[in-house]
DNA sequence: CTTTTTTATTATCCTATGTCAATGGAGTGG
DNA sequence: CCACTCCATTGACATAGGATAATAAAAAAG
């Protein structure tokens, strides 16, 4: 159940066992079954999860009732709602299972301790959040400067593998243009060969 | 020159006076006219950049020549292209001074010095990038769910500082909308009182 | 001061994308 | 295998905000 977490932190900084096992101590496995959330909006977001199989999303809800999603994550991907998480605020976003999923839990003390007791990890989290951050903007400035149509066929070269795993409504929310506009733009691009 | 840094780095890790001078050996001081450039799109962005006074801006221009502002930095604030900066590759941003600045600058080579001598500030950077990260995806969820209006009105609420300081055309380049639209929507906003 | 450059406003027209609504397929659970 | 919910497609219509262009006002430069 650790292999990818194991694989993914090595991969940046090199643990002894000693201190990989402080990691099984600290984080709790949880497995997901398909639209089974591991946050509602409003409870406080207890818990950064890291996926070691399925696929994740996190999501908000605006007034008129339409969805956003922030977040796609498949296996080796964290998710959470940060700010939630760190202020103890409760959330606006929801984080539910696309598939079922296997994941790895860990709430704010844990966290402390693991922090403390293997103080590398901190560059493993600020390097995380470092290419989190940078696409993050990336994202931020397309969805600013690029047609629909762009914005969905850099989706499908970045990220083909979430493609074909997720519902298309799903893509749209995430790329912020509707279902129905997806869909025809999916038309015009067959056409288009 | 460097008191803001000083105190903004001591508000999240304590450092000895012994530690921060490393800090004043690795940061380069520099002042800077408006519109002066400290990264040219094209070149590689050698610098991290911290604001000790004045206000900075980082912006791409599309296909389509129109700007798209990613960042406004007033004192305090930290301002780079990250990718170019760890990656070296050639820069997408702009980065320019809107009011006469200045700024402390660390190239790649201080950079890893600085964490290997004073591995505190691994926390200090991951902390930073924490708070970024979270209101860099909030930004994206409004940008995503909101309407201009909405936008606008709740950047004056958010950073009332910067709305005095940066001409209307700059604010609607980081909202993603254009300098008219933001003109209409101002004019309404007065009337409405 | 005068000139030039930057910035802001306003009007007209246009388009990409949203909204609403209906339909048919695909998947899932009992 | 039947019922039900989810999902994708398509058409007709509406609209927020973009594009263009002209003008004015303000700021900077000389």
């Amino acid at each position: 159940m650790f292999e990818l977490l194991h694989k993914k932190v090595n991969e940046i900084v090199a643990l002894t066992d000693e201190e990989f096992n402080i990691c099984r101590t600290l984080f709790i496995p949880r497995k997901l079954r398909k639209r089974q959330y591991m946050l509602q909006g409003g409870d406080q977001g207890k818990y950064q999860i890291f996926v070691e199989k399925g696929i994740l999303r996190s999501y908000t809800i605006d007034e008129k009732g339409s969805e956003h999603i922030l977040q796609l994550a498949p296996e080796g991907w964290w998710i959470s709602d940060l700010y939630s998480f760190f202020t103890a605020e409760p959330s606006d976003y929801h984080i539910e299972a696309i598939e079922d999923a296997e994941v790895l839990l860990i709430n704010r003390t844990s966290w402390e301790m693991l922090l403390k007791d293997v103080p590398k990890l901190e560059r493993y989290f600020r390097i995380l959040l470092q290419n989190h951050l940078i696409a993050t903007q990336r994202r931020l400035m397309q969805s600013m400067s690029e047609t629909a149509e762009e914005k969905y066929l850099k989706y499908m070269q970045t990220y083909p593998d979430c493609v074909q795993r997720v519902p298309q409504h799903m893509i749209a929310s995430f790329l912020g243009i509707t279902r129905e506009t997806l869909s025809r733009i999916r038309k015009q691009v067959v056409s288009k060969r």
